[in-house]
DNA sequence: CCACATGTTCATTT
DNA sequence: AAAATGAACATGTG
């Protein structure tokens, strides 16, 4: 992973907060005095959130919200200066004493930083579901079975099930051939989703998160008022569901329940 | 200018 | 009361 090839094992020197806004739960000088000389020692992810680990009691959580980034900025001397270049949205920059850095960018301030004991206290408390990967079959038919909205609603309903955002979630719904509207799956619809949903993320770790690289038999590159279904060719149809705009084929996603 | 956007949370309604 | 629904948040883009 991206963090573990980067900041593992190298001393903090110093947490600037240049947007306070960003900060959950912590002071920007409690964040910077709990981080000072420490090291990371592992990183964990679950759903969209990210932890890493300080030592045994204490994990700075993150979340990228809808438009953060991370960049890991190597030192970069130039004649005895270290140059002072980070992205232009930075909230949170975390130097290193190696003078490497780490830069929180994000533009609408959606994301997230704190700290915590650990990502067990953490979920329990926000009332995040188990992460999608680690989730077996009968574990998300059980989260699943007898509710009454919107599948896509539901599967973007971090409490049941974490991971899955909006442009996933329609990719998903997409690749078991079920209309985001249905309402009331049935046991074949459910099993049909929980192999799609398997798949899709898979490919989308395996892709770096990079929807360019994704398969074209993917719904996600057709995903625009103007796309067409790789796989019947219909006009794709969009639509609010569950607050957020869904796409879908009109053709082959029935719906169902 | 207006509508809209890869996410989460909180208030309101059913 | 649990579940469902919708608005709010902050800023950039078309």
């Amino acid at each position: 992973m991206y963090l573990q090839a980067t900041i593992l094992l190298q001393p903090v020197r110093t947490v600037a907060v240049l947007d306070e806004r960003i900060l959950s739960g912590v002071s920007a000088e409690a964040l910077d005095l709990s981080l000072a000389g420490k090291q990371f020692i592992s990183t964990q992810r679950h759903g969209k959130r990210l932890f890493l680990r300080l030592q045994d009691d204490l994990w700075l959580t993150l979340h990228l919200g809808l438009t953060g980034s991370l960049f890991y900025l190597p030192a970069r001397v130039v004649e005895a200066d270290v140059v002072e270049v980070v992205p232009s949205h930075t909230r949170l920059l975390i130097s290193f004493q190696n003078d490497c850095r780490l830069a929180f960018d994000d533009p609408r301030i959606f994301g997230e930083v704190g700290l915590t004991k650990s990502p067990s206290i953490f979920l329990a408390e926000r009332k995040i579901g188990p992460d999608a990967l680690q989730l077996n079959l009968d574990g998300f038919l059980e989260i699943m079975h007898g509710r009454r909205g919107a599948i896509k609603a539901m599967l973007l309903n971090q409490s049941l099930v974490a991971g899955l955002g909006n442009l996933y979630a329609d990719e998903s719904l997409f690749q078991a051939g079920i209309c985001p509207r249905s309402r009331s799956l049935g046991e074949k619809e459910l099993m049909a989703l929980f192999s799609s949903i398997q798949e899709v993320l898979k490919t989308a770790l395996s892709t770096g998160a990079n929807l360019a690289n994704l398969p074209d038999s993917y719904l996600l590159p057709h995903r625009h008022a103007a796309g067409t279904c790789p796989r019947d060719g219909s006009q794709l149809k969009h639509e609010k569901i569950g607050g957020r705009t869904s796409y879908y084929c009109p053709k082959h996603q029935k719906i169902v329940g």
